[in-house]
DNA sequence: CCTTGACTTGAAGTTGACTTCAACTTTTAT
DNA sequence: ATAAAAGTTGAAGTCAACTTCAAGTCAAGG
């Protein structure tokens, strides 16, 4: 497949296809002229990297969890730690799904005194002295 | 409070208090001489806005969801699309997570053979088309 | 009274993830 | 053969969400 090709299927601007082979998370079977050939595998990567996306992950971190073949790394403690990472802001967005509808359906004028609404709010502080770990924590993965 | 206590308590920088005032998302009280001056409020309000940031949201449109006063807008309609957004982000971070400890615990060689790989592919693929709704989507929230 | 330290402002700088641009080379269609 | 369409590059621009900076204000303690 050429680069327009890729770009149709899945959604993702030739530019980001470009920009991505530039950053290591894909890789072009070579060239045929100028012009990049992918493989059919580069549509499952993309998959892969919008969902590691949709999960929060930067794409230096995605890189460093796939081969630019796709397959996933060898480090399987990198691998647990992202997926229990994941799990903890899985708990989180419940939470907050869980009080958004909550907002929506309660007609109480004063949320304050509400105890739905209290968990969420608990629920949110909770999360806020995790955020400043976070960015930190990433970027350190090992120990 | 005046804005050091503000920080101290929540973990958020002055700097990014301030921001967050300019903003739009959290109102002062008032000065006392030329500094600013915090409700306890403040408080619960910023643990809404991280909470809505772990959730993805971006800050306008957390202040499209919340009075400056912290209490939820009375758009309903606007909670729940929220809400349903959240709930199909949660449902592939799932799979992401499943996906990944399988990943960790499977030793087999290439991964494209494997079944419960396969579902976390496709998983993605159908969160890769989602997502490029998304953005447009959020940003034209009526109809 | 005067220094110190916390606060103020607007402006500029940073980072990640892209997009856009200018200038150029290839293909492809007529 | 030639012009339009699609590809290439590196560099620069954009955007959100902050952070940092320079320059200044102000209250409190010694």
């Amino acid at each position: 497949m050429d680069i327009a090709e890729v770009a149709k299927r899945t959604g993702v601007p030739a530019s980001t296809l470009r920009y991505y082979e530039k950053k290591g998370l894909i890789a072009s079977t070579g060239r045929q002229g100028i012009r990049r050939r992918f493989a059919d595998g580069v549509l499952d990567q993309l998959a892969l990297i919008s969902l590691g996306q949709a999960a929060g992950l930067s794409l230096d971190e995605i890189r460093a969890m796939f081969t630019p073949g796709g397959e996933p790394n060898i480090d399987r403690q990198l691998l647990l730690n992202k997926a229990d990472e994941i799990d903890a802001l899985i708990k989180r967005l419940k939470a907050m799904s869980h009080g958004l509808r909550h907002a929506a359906a309660c007609p109480a004028p004063s949320h304050a005194e509400c105890p739905t609404f209290k968990k969420l709010l608990k629920a949110a502080a909770s999360g806020a002295i995790e955020r400043r770990w976070k960015s930190a924590e990433l970027k350190r993965p090992g120990k």
